[in-house]
DNA sequence: TAGGCCATCTGGTCCT
DNA sequence: AGGACCAGATGGCCTA
């Protein structure tokens, strides 16, 4: 008795299923929506995850007040003047400590890098401030600008 | 009103 | 196939 042959085999062969064969026109064009939607709203998400990170930078940042609100591309390059300077200031801290009371300088470093802004600039290259720059760190201008009067400008990266 | 900043959408690319 | 990441486009909001 001959057995009915499978719409689906062919010469003993299984026929490969085409996805697109099986689906409409306008259900492919659903499944592309969705798809699109959901990638949107993981995008989303991803955005405010990255905002998130950055606040947090933001935070552990000195303060300028609520006002004066960094925005992103500033944090950024504040942040690593930041880190820049605080490496500075602990560099000169642990050279200085063979001549002076080393608990002095600890709070000296501790103030300078609690209090901020300001006193990075006791830290840029033109300043009265005794130290020498690494060569690396002069591919950069690290002079901040905190004139009240003014807007406040980071340095610029070329 | 121009320019800066930002959020969101979108399509492309790479990776798992 | 689907997710992560990225860069370009777009439109809204704000300020000088």
């Amino acid at each position: 008795m001959e057995t009915e042959r499978s719409p689906d085999k062919e010469n003993g062969r299984k026929k490969r299923r085409s996805s697109k064969a099986t689906k409409s026109p306008s259900v492919v064009q659903k499944l592309k929506k969705i798809r699109r939607v959901k990638a949107n709203d993981r995008e989303r998400n991803r955005m405010h995850n990255l905002n998130g990170a950055l606040e947090t930078l933001r935070d552990r940042l000195p303060q300028f007040g609520e006002e004066n609100k960094l925005t992103k591309i500033e944090t950024l390059r504040f942040a690593h003047n930041y880190i820049w300077a605080l490496s500075e200031t602990l560099r000169m801290v642990q050279n200085q400590q063979l001549q002076m009371d080393g608990q002095k300088n600890l709070q000296l470093a501790a103030s300078l890098a609690l209090q901020g802004p300001k006193n990075i600039n006791k830290l840029t290259p033109n300043s009265p401030c005794s130290y020498s720059p690494q060569p690396q760190l002069q591919d950069y201008n690290y002079s901040f600008n905190f004139d009240c009067q003014q807007q406040y400008h980071p340095y610029h990266l070329e």
